[in-house]
This record gives C-alpha cells, structure tokens and sequence, in this order.
DNA sequence: ATTGTAACATGACAACTTGTCATATGTCAA
DNA sequence: TTGACATATGACAAGTTGTCATGTTACAAT
C-alpha cells in the first residue's frame, strides 16, 4: 500500500503518478518495468517517489486493487441480482470482467498483467479464502450470498472449493484470452461451455 | 534452448552449470536470481555464460521443460494404465507430480517455482493446446488415448475444454499446496474432492 | 513573532544488475 | 604452416535500485 504522505499529496499529483505508472505498466512487463522511466514521465524525484512506495511491486498492487474492488462490487451486485445462483452470476461476472478491461485505455495494460501474472498478483486481483489482502471480508459475504440449496454440497467447505475453481477457471480463461487475441464473441463462448462443463460434469450422464 | 556450444561441454561441466542455477533458483525468485550468483557459484566467466544461453530465463525454462518432459511422459504412462479414463490417470498424476516435487532435493526449488509462476512458465511446465514447446506433439498422442465414450461433450472441441479445465486446476491446486506448505494427505484429500465436482458437476442432481 | 518539531523533498551515491565485444586461445582440415 | 572456425574471457558501458544526508516546508506551542 502507498504510504500516508502518497495520500496527502493532491489528487493531481497522485493520479500524474498513477498515470505514469499505467503507462510504464502498458508498455513492459512488471519485471522489465523501470521506477526510472516512472518517475521521468511523472517529473517526481527518485527521493520522493520511495516517500510514497515501497518499492515497484506495491505500486503495481495497488493499482491491481483498485480493479479488484471493482471485481468485488460487481461481483455482489450481481449475486443479488441472479438471487444467488452461482453460475449465472459468474457467467455475467465473467463478461463485465472482460469489457471492463478491453475499454481502450485499459486493454493493453491487462494485456501485461493477464500476460505476466502470477500467484501474488492473482490475490491482489482476485478475492480468495487465503486472501488477507481484502479489509471489508468481501469472500465471506459474497458466500453468504450464494443459494447452496441448487449446489453439489457433500462436505463442510464444498462451497469454498467450488467457488475457488469457478474464480480459478474464471482467471484462467482470461489470461488465455488476453494472450491471444480473441474476439469477445469466442471468448464468451468459451467460457460459457466451461460453466456447463463445470454445473453439469464431464462425465457422461444427463442432457442439459 | 541452449546453444550447441552448452552441448558440446562435457557433462560434467553442464551439470556444474545446472546444478549452480538450481540452487540459485532455489533460494530466489526468478526475478532476484542474479546471473553473477550462477557463474559464481559454478566458476565459469561471464561470457562463457552467454556463449551457452541467451539469458536468465533461458535457463530457467531449460530447467522446467525439462521436468515437463518427466510429466509427459508419466502422464502417457497412466493413461494407458487406466484404460483411457481421465479422471483416474489425472488422480494419479497429481500424486506423482506431489511425489517428484515434494523430494528433498526438488522441494524448495518447485515451492518458488510455483509462487512465482505465470503464463509464460505455466507453458513450459505443462502442455496445453497452444503449446509451441511440445516437439513430439506429446498433447495430440495424449488426446488420442482419452476414452471419450463416457465423456459428457456436446461439441467438436469440447474435449479440448476438459483436458484444459483439467489442467488448469491441477496447476492451480499445486501452487495453492506447495505456497502453503500443507500436508500431503490433505492436499490428495482437497484434489480428489475438486475432481469430483469436476467429473460429477457442481450442481446438486444424484448421489456419486 | 519566534522557536521547535515533525513531515516532506531532493538528488547524489554506492552497490548492484545485465549484455556485449575486442581480444585471446584453442582445434582441425587443407 | 596456414587458414578458418569455434570457443573462452573479463573489462566495459549502460542501466538498475534503495538509501541517506541535507534541505525545505508547515504548523503548533510558547
């Protein structure tokens, strides 16, 4: 997280850093991203830039956080919405994901991340059960939320291992999608059939 | 990929040089591994280094595929042995990977490989569809021996999408074990159960 | 108004990286 | 003996990062 003083600076100056910092981020990778470029393009001194941050990685965190409270809001409303069935809200869930971060100024940013991400910035980007990253324990009301009586529920947490393979799918899809160019329509096909797949089985048994 | 010039070495000396990064890998990440640490540790000079590799990930990914190549080929084995069904070669190959990775020797090394891996190293790893690293074409052999009889597809490439869900999770339940350092039984315990919602469906419909 | 204290700003600096390249040294065939 | 080629080597340029001593504010207390 930015320190206290990264906050008292005016909101110009912060978002002049954001913004410099997107566009490094858009442009290499995390591991090929330079604090010198960062700091050139934003016109802040190597001094100040570490008053504000740690270090590169817990700039970049907080700016995968700020999507992630987003994801998270979304991902509430939604649950609402479909009265707490699972698989239709990830199936919209999934696609606000992918328009969100198709918008022109955010494409080639996730672009790097999906391209690049690893365990680490999966849990800043997605909310899991081990997630310490998440203050308002948005994973224990999201479920709370969910209608267990339509869910395959044989043990205690059934649930969380359900909800960590749909997340996991969810992310995964993503990243191949974003690697690859894809256009929406065959993505969203996609995954659609791994909901299926997923709410019904692999195993042969039933018509849908 | 090495140079030939790396092959023309005596084994001895390329073991030396695998072994350095082995250990360099194993005590940093592979964004702090440092080149300098390698060839320091397996006394060899700067530009020998680069007269054998391009740089530090091609080395890296040089070690991985080279475990990849002991997970093809068991995965080939056992779905041989279980006559084609997917759900029981898979069970099995978690354990063997759990084994090969947790020996004494591999453990710390495979417990920063996983914490750091992305979509890049995930491809070097394990085989999947759009797997450009895959000489002998291990994935389409793999495919064909797939019992699809009692498989629940709906579609041309619906294959395609289990074996991806398939090893989508497998890599997932791996990084989640080996960053956490759980025990080897609750780690089958927690496969085995996600095996099940995949093979049976997450939506409640008969007793297994 | 003056002083003191804490917060913040700054750029020079040391201590690392990495990849290259000119030069040296082998090796083997003609 | 002479090329021609493959290989070896370490000094080097160009970059990186995090720190820290020294300024400069701002603002509360006397």
């Amino acid at each position: 997280m930015p320190t206290q003083t990264f906050f008292h600076l005016s909101k110009e100056k912060q978002t002049t850093l954001l913004k410099a910092a997107m566009k490094e981020f858009t442009h290499q990778s995390f591991a090929n991203a330079s604090i010198n470029q960062i700091i050139k393009e934003a016109s802040i001194p190597r001094g100040s830039f570490y008053m504000y941050f740690q270090d590169k990685e817990d700039l970049y965190f907080y700016l995968l956080e700020q999507s992630r409270d987003r994801f998270q809001k979304q991902l509430l409303i939604l649950i609402e919405e479909e009265h707490g069935d699972l698989f239709c809200t990830f199936e919209r869930f999934f696609e606000s994901i992918i328009d969100y971060c198709s918008k022109k100024n955010h494409r080639l940013f996730f672009k790097q991340v999906f391209a690049n991400i690893n365990s680490q910035a999966e849990k800043r980007l997605f909310p899991t059960k081990t997630n310490v990253f998440d203050p308002r324990s948005f994973y224990k009301h999201f479920l709370e939320q969910i209608d267990v009586s339509k869910l395959n529920i044989q043990q205690e947490d059934d649930l969380e291992e359900i909800v960590g393979l749909l997340f996991g799918m969810t992310l995964h899809t993503l990243i191949l999608s974003f690697t690859s160019d894809k256009k929406k329509e065959e993505i969203m096909n996609s995954y659609h059939r791994k909901l299926i797949l997923l709410k019904y089985g692999m195993e042969k048994y039933r018509k849908e």
